[in-house]
DNA sequence: AATGAATGAGAATTCATTCAT
DNA sequence: AATGAATGAATTCTCATTCAT
């Protein structure tokens, strides 16, 4: 994470911890601003308005994800079995390491049915999930390599909410596993 | 015409459905009222907040899952497998039928951070959850049972937040036909 | 004071109290209620609004001091120095033992200006208060009877205030013990 | 034309006004924007609760006192009973001009049982009065000093009362003349 | 007389957003 | 870019009052 420097991807950062942790509709440009050594009109400067922030911070972490994690599917120089310990890893590191789970997730609940831009943008974001972990199942498992990459992320979803929730990261941890061991 | 008679209960059932398609925090009183066809300070002859209003909802469907699903643990005229089967079939039952999903999930993603009592009652929910599947699961599983019920509940989990998002559900029927398949 | 009986005078009682601790504003239907015993509805029964309350509620301590203080003016069988000596026992018994102080003094700040009924109450009960002291202390004090009574009173008032504030009964004894023996 | 510029002080100067003249309980923040020329949620960017006007405006008051009333007791060019006969033309000036009497009083009898905090501001306010006047008449009444002082501090407050029910001002004028003949 | 339910107006407070400086 | 002040709409909640039972 980069240092802090009032731009908007610092505001997003900040943003996306809090709409982690206190949801969304609950996170108010005021909490925001605090975050940010901003009061809270000055966010405005940077966005027009908490639905941008809200939309660019799905963005911002999609992006990470597309750059750092699932980019590793067409890293020529490894088999399937190698990419997906190195997906999980890196799936680990993100999930272990980040505060309050997956913004994701938590939007796909909270707003996803009131706010259409983000449903779009999240709905996007679980398909290339799919698409990538599809691809490094197909050749072992065929037809079954979507249905399993489904099932797959269902579960580590599922995992990630009930490891914030208890504050256990066993349950985590043994589906993580699990699909690492897929291949 | 008989006088509208509007009691605690089919307040709660009203306020489920909204918590689960709009969220906790953005379903305002006057929603609640809306759908009950009272105006939004009558509502507060019923309870006394809307925290109040969260909290029985919780418990009311709590309640629903012990007495109509949870409870085939304990019957004795049927063997592990039939009672798994029983389990599953409820379970379908209720997330393929309800719509929004399931407001434990939803709300342990929303503000169980936020509002202690609510987490509490999350926490509780899914330990029941998880301590019948494992007793059902035990005789064919030993140790393993309670690590496989946790995953069984974290897949479904994810599986119901995938459906409402994607409006599919095959991913969730998937899930479920494994989990009935353990034994 | 009399027994409970869910009756107009009852509720008056309970309202005083009240009002001489919270305040009328404050005072709610429903905290006259519970007092009495009954649901906020039910007091209307009783009474037409809470301005009736109020002005009930002046009008019952009004008479009581007509009917058991300022009555020692007529009494043909005492000298004036036996009567002030009995004015100010009865007083000393009201104020002492009536917790909150005087509504009179109380409603006399809070609301006269704004409720025009119980100015008028108000003023009156002050000015019969003054008639009675000034005709027991007019033989000795002959023109300086009628500013002696006002200062008087006002001296007794700010110590009831006095007393109640700091919950200390010498200020309000001193006064009225001074009062007692300008005769 | 410049902007309108509202700043703490003079929200706390209207409430100050609106608490004398209806009480505080009956003052709604609307009334208090309104005199200030904003809307009832703007004084929020100024205070964070009613509570806090209210409490500010007994601290401004006090603050008042303190410095334009109360500091002449410290003015060592003056004897006592020059500083009794300032004393008392500042309390006239503060009494008779300003409109609905004391916050102090009012406050005293209306809430300062309700609010902690306002009543210990009130007991503190009437406590510095108290050793102010005592300290200028020790000298000549010794022991009495504190009895006297006391008992003309209820005097005054309550001849305020009743000059401000009754519109006249006579009994003000003839306790505050008896309280500076002291010496 | 009493109650439970409902109402409508209005209370305090919050919040996303705007704008002059 | 940043701020402080303001706004208007909305939010939770309160309260005096009404009414069918």
């Amino acid at each position: 994470m980069p240092i802090k420097k009032t731009d908007r991807e610092s505001i997003i950062v900040e943003s996306i911890q809090l709409f982690k942790i206190k949801g969304y509709s609950s996170t108010t440009m005021s909490n925001i601003g605090s975050s940010c050594g901003l009061i809270k009109g000055s966010i405005y400067h940077h966005f027009k308005s908490k639905e941008e922030i809200g939309l660019e911070s799905l963005k911002y972490i999609h992006n990470y994800f597309l750059e750092s994690i699932f980019s590793i599917r067409d890293n020529e120089s490894l088999n399937d079995k190698e990419k997906l310990t190195i997906l999980m890893q890196r799936l680990d590191e993100y999930f272990l390491k980040s505060k309050g789970g997956c913004l994701f997730g938590n939007l796909a609940l909270e707003i996803a049915q009131s706010i259409e831009v983000f449903k779009v943008e999240i709905i996007r974001y679980f398909k290339e999930w799919e698409d990538v972990l599809t691809s490094i199942l197909e050749s072992k498992y065929n037809k079954k390599a979507k249905e399993l990459a489904k099932e797959s992320i269902a579960s580590i979803q599922g995992a990630v909410m009930l490891m914030n929730l208890n504050s256990d990261r066993e349950i985590y941890l043994n589906i993580s596993r699990k699909v690492a061991n897929l291949l």
